[in-house]
DNA sequence: GCGTTGGTTAAGCACATACTTAAGTATTCA
DNA sequence: TGAATACTTAAGTATGTGCTTAACCAACGC
């Protein structure tokens, strides 16, 4: 099984760096080497190497040694689970709302702009 | 406009922390004071405090003061941003999978299996 | 007015991040 | 064999994060 709220952890700061996403968007495009994914970014290698880490940590991403390059690739299936956090959010919020209009259009249908609810 | 860089940064770093999850997952479900935000949170009310600036300065939440109580509400709009974010990403990884496929397809029919095709 | 509620500010601390440079280790190629 | 390539490891540093406690302030409620 996996661990829904450490792995967010680690998926959503993994994506919280502007240099690891623009090295997973080199990846969307296909499979590349470390110095490929580091060629864009004003850093030393090193540098990149750490950020590697915290991707393959995160498991967006997964990467082989063969010979003396290391070819790093995609993992998709972390991508949807941020994805789907987030879309289940906009999907509570969402009927939410609905529910509130048609509660609004029920009780009051000629108070149309009320939205300060506290309920509690 | 919108700067992407930096607002990614701030959304997907707001989203890195359970405690500020839990925040948003509340927000969802309607409006709340900080201390109801509070209330399921093991920790004290300044360090609520302190995640909920994250999340404001990330543009996920807003809050408006009446009397002693402040009251928080979702932005939506922002978390469309890093869904759109990852949507893209996922797009561009599966339409090179499907020209990997066509290629494959038209070069050597023989050949299947040269790409495990997770296609989730 | 005076205590209680709801939140804010400030200071400090432990630990994590995001780099750096310097010095390694394997491979590959001429 | 020996130089170049592609990382890798280690160590150091500056800055950021996630808490804490203590003290404070501004509304209510009576």
């Amino acid at each position: 099984m996996l661990n829904q709220r450490g792995d967010l952890d680690k998926v959503f700061h993994a994506l919280a760096d502007p240099s690891r996403r623009t090295m997973v968007e080199r990846l969307g495009r296909g499979p590349a080497s470390v110095s490929e994914l580091a060629k864009p970014l004003a850093m030393s290698l090193p540098a990149v190497v750490q950020h590697l880490a915290v991707l393959e940590a995160s498991g967006l991403v997964k990467s082989e040694k063969v010979g003396r390059v290391r070819t790093c690739r995609i993992e998709p299936k972390v991508l949807n689970m941020a994805e789907q956090w987030i879309t289940q959010r906009k999907a509570t919020w969402e009927s939410r709302l609905d529910r509130l209009g048609d509660f609004l259009a029920e009780t009051a249908p000629e108070t149309e702009s009320e939205e300060k609810r506290t309920d509690t």
